[in-house]
DNA sequence: TCTGAGATGTTATATTGTAACGTTGTTGGC
DNA sequence: GCCAACAACGTTACAATATAACATCTCAGA
């Protein structure tokens, strides 16, 4: 669901805004960041913490849980990555300087994930937390259902 | 959050509201599935599965993991609570008939949930949806941040 | 060189959730 | 009433997700 025309780009990509982000922001993008990014993107789908330990174990069989969660939370906290929370898993973020604004449409049938940033959505929501005297600070949306390409291929 | 003025009342009202769909719907609302929904409803705010099973444990010291996560599923099946994903919790809904389009702003202070159902919302969930020729099941929106209560209070 | 903070290593454990199978209880058809 | 079938529940075991706590390493700046 997420496009791309050539997927070993769109991880490059990735990569190198994280590189640059990092550069700008004095962040440390250390080997190990950089490897679980980068194997977020390649599954271009959501990765649970687990499998990336797996994956990471086949090159340093000395990765524990915590090597890997404390990966996912700089990721996270620096805006490269996103939490689904209703698939406790984490897919790479497009646009990381400004990810306010990002809802998920879930794929029940191939899991796939598309980001979609939309204002309008933004601005019901801002409507409603106002009409609630609520300050939002954080939204979690995840769309669930069924994406054209798999509609189309079950018909 | 959820405003009510007299809680063991509002308690019965949702259990009652259970008992009658139930009724109509030929479901069997269990003394264990009503034990679970009185729990949860008790609790006013979001209600973890493990604190609810030690709650069970106190009537019913054989109580397992199983006996709490069948009567939740059998609960959230028919509408009478929803889990909230970003916080592995559960609340009870207060309109079970038409719990399509239930939000909720949940305050990172006081802990409270309060369940929104904002047409404008959907409007905007279901728009995206279709731009991306997506077709929606299933939405989970959970808004964190502050109540009034608590702005209040920390001022 | 020293040092301090951040990153990582390591061990242990907490928390959340499910599978699988046996038993009980209810219900509807005979 | 009897019994077959199914749903609910009991029970054991385990899987999956996540964090705490403390030790060690590394590297930039004093």
């Amino acid at each position: 669901m997420i496009q791309c025309e050539d997927h070993e780009e769109c991880i490059l990509t990735a990569i190198e805004m994280a590189d640059r982000i990092c550069s700008q922001k004095q962040l440390k993008f250390t080997d190990l960041r950089k490897e679980i990014l980068r194997m977020i993107w390649e599954g271009h789908g959501p990765q649970k913490a687990y499998d990336l330990l797996n994956k990471l174990q086949q090159t340093n069989p000395s990765a524990k849980p915590a090597t890997v969660y404390r990966a996912l939370d700089f990721l996270i906290g620096n805006g490269f990555i996103h939490k689904v929370a209703s698939l406790n898993a984490f897919v790479g973020c497009s646009h990381p300087l400004k990810h306010q604004e990002c809802y998920f449409l879930i794929c029940d049938d191939c899991k796939n994930i598309s980001e979609c940033c939309d204002a309008n959505i933004t601005a019901a929501i801002q409507t409603t937390a106002i009409q609630n005297q609520f300050v939002a600070k954080n939204t979690t949306l995840e769309i669930s259902g069924h994406c054209n390409e798999c509609l189309n291929r079950s018909e």
